[in-house]
DNA sequence: CAAGCAGTTTAGAACAATTCTAAAACTGCA
DNA sequence: TGCAGTTTTAGAATTGTTCTAAACTGCTTG
């Protein structure tokens, strides 16, 4: 579980073309080192302080947008304002729930998507994302 | 097509509970008395100036969520920053282009969900989207 | 083990989308 | 026609995010 430290998340950055600074290996302990979960800039941000390893809002957006922009993570949006960071980047689905703006995965493996129409001309397929809106 | 007047776009607002004031008919003209199409608060606000029935922006905000509450458009959260509201609020899904931020739509009739999970416990499903996200 | 330089971080300004405020303009009804 | 409540509006405020420009740091090279 939590504890041990990740044989190489430098390693990780550096082949992502990303130095290892502190501020980024911080954040990539938080991410990395516990199970798949999502975070908002604001929460990483404020997770990182808990920690004791305060980094910049600005870093931490950098920081988002550079790991997802390496594959290492995966933006979710499920409502205006409210775009998630995903450390699961492998196929899977949404619950979001709408009441209190918790979001949890869902595999997809279990799930068939069936007779999806062919994109537009000229368009290739980047992604299908099935979000599924529950309320309490 | 267009032209015809719709006999009672009034007694449509009155009945959501909701004045049919000279704004909120132009900006009802401009959504349902034609095809069902996607707008933004922005491009919304455009029309109807270019229509000659200036609306500020706070009055399309306003009115946009009115109509959603009320059940006449329904909202589509597509990237950050990005919400489109839809005319047609019928079961459907969308492909988006995200090179151009193009929204279309496609028939849910023919797309079949297997397997969906159910929803955590204590929720109960309001909604789901399917986004096929498209790049040119 | 210095430079030195590109890459990185940062505070704060800037921006874009949206909501809020409070005052003026309407509407429907008494 | 007078009022009370509703709606609209300009502009301010808020929120989430990106930009700017200056300080700093990690890595390579001499
Ligand atoms: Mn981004
Ligand atoms: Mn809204
Ligand atoms: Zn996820
Ligand atoms: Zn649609």
């Amino acid at each position: 579980m939590s504890g041990a430290t990740s044989p190489d998340l430098a390693a990780r950055l550096r082949s992502a073309g990303l130095r290892p600074t502190r501020q980024r290996v911080a954040l990539a302990r938080a991410l990395f080192e516990r199970e798949h979960h999502h975070v908002t800039a604001e929460s990483l941000h404020a997770e990182a302080k808990a920690a004791r390893n305060p980094v910049s809002l600005a870093t931490v957006y950098n920081t988002l947008n550079q790991f997802r922009d390496a594959g290492l993570l995966r933006e979710v949006v499920v409502a205006p304002g409210r775009s998630y960071f995903d450390t699961n980047t492998g196929h899977h689905h949404h619950f979001y729930v709408e009441t209190d703006g918790e979001l949890h995965d869902f595999p997809s493996d279990k799930v068939t998507i069936e007779g999806l129409p062919v994109p537009p001309k000229g368009t290739k397929l980047s992604r299908v994302d099935v979000i599924v809106r529950v309320r309490r």
